[in-house]
DNA sequence: CGGACTTTTGACCAGGCTCAATAATAGTGG
DNA sequence: CCACTATTATTGAGCCTGGTCAAAAGTCCG
């Protein structure tokens, strides 16, 4: 009653040689959100107190499809991840399932308070983390007040995706979600962007169709639609260029960036 | 393009007489997870500092339909609400609505660090709330570090009670949204539960339905499929009796409470 | 080249939405 | 206390978006 509804496929990620939007995708297509937020975590610790941070974890790997940890497993550890991409999702006892959230490059997992986890987090792309138990982890935030105020602004700015990706689910369209979905990709990146600007997908058609409440048929008719309506364009490698960004914003009923 | 579809009709609160099942169920219905949460705020300040607490801000009432804020107003303010009731919500530009949350007394809000709100704040029933400027808040924070991390975990309560409703609004039928719903607001009461258990609804049939992605229309025959099935009873004065708790948990397909 | 996946498209179906009518409640003033 | 009105809740009929099932096309990699 916990397993997820899909056999345990192994995927292997685009091996892209050229940059140019005519041509592949690059498989290292970098993400300067992901830098910015490494940067940010940095910046509030000087190197020895990070080296230091650093050292009372272990750093570890994990190859696509594997898990972290299972939903309702305890919650022995805190999790930063420093590459590739993982999903963090829910089943319902008949298999149906959902992505509650991506977590990228830079980002924090598992500082909630529960004693077990919510959901499960499995690698979408082969992905490496730096792992921390708990007891070790709050000691250290005891010394450091700084820190733990901007783990309580990473869980608020979580709750706030949270809350906008219900109205996601609960109210929008599926072209409209799969445009929602688009732009907050290309979002994780500071400006000013690449032109033209490809966002490269991490993950597979049915685990888009899992976060945003459809089918993967749905997902891939929406992108149809898309390309048709002269928003985006298919990039061989998993990559989507955004060429309309403003008529990608107004389907997406969201406020202009 | 920021104002709710329907007008701003208000509506009063039943007065009913009699707490018997078989009659209307009366106004001041208790809700023992409500004190239950006061309860826990107040444990973590002795009564001295509680006072000092509440000296710097203010006591405010909202009647049905009033905002306490609106999204994309500036932060100024942190509140407590101490009576009623609050729907959280989001509108898109053609006024599809999307309600985020329900706010109880006891529940604090406007604890997230953005310097505008995410949602709108509408009292769905007469509230009474308290408001304290975020300033003078901030810095009574710095001195009560206990009830900083009470705050967190807040935080993190919400975050994961998000994630559960994004599983509700992608993956669930209507019927099984609806148990879903009945059972949050029944679980908000600490057992032993009262027999028959009856929970109130201070909100109408269009609210529920924005808040789990549905129509008023569906929401109505999702009730009527619930009663027809012999998992609960409609009490006159918004009471919904919950007659088979473990059907309802099993359409649910939530853990068993 | 070949086999395993993933993506895309088509045909058909159904759950939930829209529009509309009726019933039930709650509030108002006599 | 009761008729009268406004609002909310319920039910019905038909439609549409997105789901289901199936097949074809495209990718990836040995």
């Amino acid at each position: 009653m916990r397993r997820p509804s899909e056999p345990p496929a192994r995927s292997r990620r685009a091996r892209g040689r050229s940059g140019a939007v005519t041509g592949p995708l690059p498989a290292d297509h970098p993400c300067a959100g992901c830098a910015a937020r490494l940067e940010t975590f940095c910046r509030i610790l000087d190197a020895e107190t990070l080296a230091r941070f650093k050292a009372l974890g272990s750093t570890h790997r994990a190859e696509s499809h594997q898990c972290l940890f299972h939903e309702d497993d305890p919650t022995r550890f805190v999790y930063n991840l420093t590459r590739g991409t993982l999903k963090l999702y829910q089943l319902l006892p008949d298999g149906r399932r959902q992505i509650v959230g991506f977590v990228h490059a830079g980002d924090f997992l598992g500082l909630g308070t529960d004693t077990a986890h919510a959901f499960t987090a499995e690698a979408v792309e082969a992905a490496e983390y730096c792992r921390i138990a708990r007891g070790p982890f709050a000691r250290f935030l005891d010394g450091h007040r700084g820190l733990a105020r901007e783990l309580y602004l990473t869980a608020a700015q979580d709750l706030a995706e949270a809350r906008e990706q219900m109205t996601v689910l609960g109210r929008k369209r599926a072209d409209e979600r799969l445009a929602t979905f688009l732009l907050e990709l290309s979002n994780r990146m500071p400006p000013p962007r690449a032109r033209p600007e490809v966002v490269r997908l991490a993950m597979n058609r049915t685990d888009i169709a899992d976060y945003l409440g459809l089918t993967k048929e749905t997902v891939c008719r929406a992108f149809t639609a898309l390309r048709k309506a002269g928003l985006i364009g298919l990039v061989p490698g998993h990559g989507v260029e955004l060429i309309r960004r403003r008529g990608l914003e107004a389907l997406a009923g969201g406020d202009p960036d």
